[in-house]
DNA sequence: AGGCAAATCAAACTATCGTTCGGTTTAAAA
DNA sequence: TTTTAAACCGAACGATAGTTTGATTTGCCT
């Protein structure tokens, strides 16, 4: 008889198990194709090809393709969001809101240029059908960045009489920008952060 | 026989005419479907029913669903330089920096937001072999704003250092998004517009 | 009216997609 | 060695994609 549905963590809520599963190498497999020739070139057999597998055999780890792409998308924005409510979370009660900005752009900054940020690129390849999926959790984060400027806003460190509904997607949405302007113009994550943070609070200096 | 590459604009280098032909509805209709629902769902008979035809008709207007899609991207990209280019040549030589910014950012966000803002919102949704072939173009784009913010640090306007080859595709990628912002906020495009020129200038007003 | 080219159609062709499924390998347990 | 289940293969299925092609319609010119 078939084996389906077995060979997968026995709970998606238990501790996670820190050891690399075929499942994870197969999902690894996907948004790398995704991100370097998108969506439309990451078929079964493509992704089956790089874990050295035929396509059939995927359906033995995963229910469809649409499970792998959600598992992809889930992934990169949950680790995202954690990193993000653990930083600040961590930072003491007194910080400044240019030390809390610097440490929120640092984060995102790192989890888009880093190692591990394929996850992250793979959202702006997909299909919107596919997209509005992760839009609650896309959301959830923006909460904690509206979070951080409504506490700016409240204890005066920043101008009051900003849309910040406007203002946080304005930002992010540069943010997100941020592999480009390396591959642009040769800089560091760490110059792109600096850039952000200090754009943002003064601007860019401009004499009216 | 058959009429295969006729019907075609005379000269694609030619003025222009004015009016409005099967081409552009077709054009029209396929940046319609992408927009709303992405690259795939682009097919060539969702396209051909959007103009009450069958698929096999496009091809007498069309070499190919590429050749389609990239005047879509051309088309854009284009309008948006041109307009751009004119609007910055009209203004004055006297004209401030943040004058030109301004002028400048409504030309954009107007692109976006307008009645023939589909063409700019079809790329992101393309695959990347696509998208590639439109670099230089958008970089040609790029270059005018390069050349604006360059002109206000020469002129002493804009505060010296920046980078900007950093600052350019950061404010750029940030004012792509107005769409969504509008979406979500609700706001008009005056009010993002003065938004974007505002945090530019002076920051959010943070105390240092 | 008749002709002729532009424009469209109907139908098929090839390719490839996601997916299914019965059989085959693999390797640890018995 | 035999058993057994996990893991994978091979081959196909139905659906749909872009595209081709010969026939057909449409509308202007004479």
């Amino acid at each position: 008889m078939k084996a389906r549905d077995a060979g997968r963590p026995v709970a998606a809520g238990s501790a996670t198990t820190k050891q690399r599963t075929i499942r994870d190498e197969i999902l690894d497999a996907a948004a790398e194709i995704i991100v370097r020739e998108g969506y439309d070139a990451c078929t079964m057999r493509a992704v089956a090809a790089l874990v050295d597998m035929k396509a059939g055999s995927l359906y033995y780890h995963f229910r469809s393709k649409d499970e792998i792409v959600e598992e992809i998308l889930n992934q990169g924005i949950e680790t995202l969001y954690a990193r993000l409510a653990e930083t600040m979370r961590g930072l003491p009660k007194e910080a400044s809101f240019a030390d809390r900005l610097a440490a929120a752009v640092g984060v995102h900054v790192s989890s888009l240029v880093g190692k591990d940020s394929t996850y992250m690129h793979v959202y702006e390849h997909l299909p919107p059908i596919i997209k509005r999926r992760s839009r609650k959790m896309r959301e959830k984060y923006a909460q904690l960045w509206h979070d951080l400027f409504a506490g700016a806003v409240a204890s005066g460190e920043a101008a009051n009489g900003q849309d910040l509904h406007l203002l946080v997607p304005y930002f992010l949405g540069g943010l997100n920008r941020v592999p480009e302007w390396m591959r642009a113009s040769g800089a560091s994550s760490d110059q792109v952060a600096a850039l952000a943070i200090t754009t943002l609070l003064d601007g860019i200096g401009a004499k009216r």
